[in-house]
DNA sequence: AATAGTGCATCAGTGCCATAATACAGCGCG
DNA sequence: CGCGCTGTATTATGGCACTGATGCACTATT
């Protein structure tokens, strides 16, 4: 679904909302230039700058102009509880309720790792 | 989720599905004209009708020109079944992928009914 | 100073979505 | 037939989000 199409900012936000939360984007460490991460997703600088540009207003990132970009202290904290309530307020209601819909009991779901 | 940013006509798309799946519109009775749904919902009937030209493409609904449309015999499993595996396939390992990053177990989630 | 690397701002182009205003075509009923 | 209800086709338009190209400002390094 998020592979789809969905907007380009969106997926490199999540995708890098992810890298962080899972420590691959260490708190202090420089993140991939808007170029560089460019290059390598195949995407203009201005989208991945526009996916950067959320975790600036939120100083999950910090900026140095000239530099580049850092994770801020408890970047991955912050972000992490942020989505985990995001998760369980906004999606989880419709994925049970349709779910439900369509028959889908959880025990079938569980079985693998 | 699928409330939110999600084009009118996909929203009345997934309304429409869930209302035959759950049998509010039963098989072989007559759904809501263009102009009807456009006016109660307050969209445009142009989009009504998109929303309804996709159930045509399948042969889940039957058009009678001058008359109206009606649910097509099975289309409630057929749509139900579709719904299950498209959801099983492509939305559930994001879903669980997910999950397991934010740290939120299965098991607190599916206890209430 | 020169150079190369940063992020950032501005402007423009493109495509999808939604809407509007009509007009047309088929059916049922009085 | 005449009226009113169906769905459908056409065309045009405005809005909005996404994407992109270019150039500028800043910093570190040499």
């Amino acid at each position: 679904m998020s592979n789809q199409s969905k907007p380009v900012y969106l997926k490199l936000r999540d995708m890098i909302a992810a890298a962080i939360i899972d420590g691959r984007y260490r708190e202090g460490e420089m993140l991939p230039s808007v170029r560089a991460l460019a290059a390598e997703q195949g995407a203009n600088p201005l989208t991945v700058a526009k996916a950067y540009q959320q975790f600036q207003n939120d100083g999950l990132v910090e900026v140095q102009r000239g530099v580049g970009m850092y994770v801020a202290k408890g970047a991955a904290g912050v972000l992490r509880q942020r989505e985990r309530e995001e998760f369980l307020k906004e999606e989880w209601p419709e994925i049970r309720e349709r779910m439900q819909r369509l028959g889908i009991s959880p025990a079938e779901l569980m079985s693998d790792a």
